[in-house]
DNA sequence: TAGATTGTTAATCGATTAACAATC
DNA sequence: TAGATTGTTAATCGATTAACAATC
């Protein structure tokens, strides 16, 4: 099913393919039609599907039960995955009520903080503990992924305790590119960067 | 001083560059060292800064004075850019809360929403309107930039309101891509895709 | 069958890496 | 000068696009 390497954008255009699927409510659609939905072309959509399997049917399309239902498999959100949050500030407590997470399975059922005044309190209902109980926490709780929203001196730190709880997957938000041990996956989304890109646009145009 | 095509990926290296380096505090760096700093290789940072010019000193590496103020000057840095936030949400009120922005340059000077009750509230300080002020509060306010924390169905009608009041640059934390008007630039923040990355390498490992 | 669209191969395009002459 | 490191060219690697035979 699984043919060689796979492009790592692939799996960014695999989850936006999924979306206009759900949202077209078309029994088949063909790659032409997707590609009119997301700006990719229609040979990229078959491309991308193909490093996975073979899904379409020649002459007709995509049936789209099918296909949601490969991608969902694919990207391993036929299951639920528990989410822990580290870094109770703005950002955290924003990302704490965010509603989008909950929609394809993932669920933050920790979150994490070293100041004293908000461990024991709740934001949308999830209790808010101490960081030194993160490494008992995660393996209580079945943790599988932390999204980090902590001050930057301390996310190297922090991300090694994750590592060292087990934990696989990070998304990091605070603003350096921790160095994480090879098992662990970190995806950064580092907001002053995207703005200092806008910026570099802005200035080329003028 | 500009060559051929840019490759994007060139850009955003180039604030990694600028955070190492002024974190190092040394007067001169070769581009081994910022190799090790980033994890780039040092061919790449090289080769990077010379789509821009000549910086560095053969034998010697890169005066880090020199360096810093060129990235800045390239990036569109050196001067200050006036965004405003369009959706005070959860997401768009730490937005407005967050420091990392004000640090280069970038100050939220407007913010917008759609809900009677929270036009004319203040939140850090920065007054919100009701967005059917868009257009005209940004030409007033000389905005260059928006913050898109909208929900998803409006993000489309948004985006457009906001290409015609003159604005060149989004970026985007609806979870949808707004097509643009060509003449704009948007940036997209999916954070769920980025969740799903995630959970598509820990299917992978496991 | 005729028409449409897939899956896949080959061609193209673009970005990264290696190597080294030029230079401080 | 000898040693170090840049700037740049050529080689490699990887991803996208075009084209079309296979197939429904």
């Amino acid at each position: 099913m699984l043919k060689g390497k796979i492009p790592p954008a692939v799996i960014t255009r695999l989850s936006i393919y999924y979306r206009v699927i759900l949202e077209s409510r078309k029994k088949f659609l063909s790659s032409d039609e997707i590609s009119k939905l997301t700006d990719f072309t229609s040979a990229q959509v078959r491309k991308d599907l193909t490093y996975f399997g073979q899904f379409g049917i020649p002459g007709k399309g995509y049936n789209t039960d099918l296909l949601k239902a490969s991608i969902l498999n694919i990207l391993g959100l036929d299951r639920r995955w528990n989410v822990a949050l580290v870094g109770v500030g703005n950002l955290g407590s924003a990302l704490l009520s965010y509603k989008g997470f909950s929609r394809q399975g993932f669920k933050i059922s920790c979150a994490f903080d070293a100041d004293p005044s908000k461990v024991g309190t709740k934001v949308n209902s999830v209790l808010i503990r101490d960081i030194k109980e993160l490494a008992r926490a995660v393996r209580a709780n079945n943790i599988h992924i932390a999204i980090l929203a902590v001050p930057k001196d301390v996310a190297q730190n922090v991300t090694d305790t994750l590592a060292s709880a087990g934990i696989k997957a990070i998304l990091n938000f605070a603003p350096v590119r921790p160095k994480p041990d090879k098992s662990v996956t970190v995806l950064n989304i580092d907001l002053s960067i995207e703005l200092e890109r806008l910026a570099y646009f802005l200035a080329r145009k003028s």
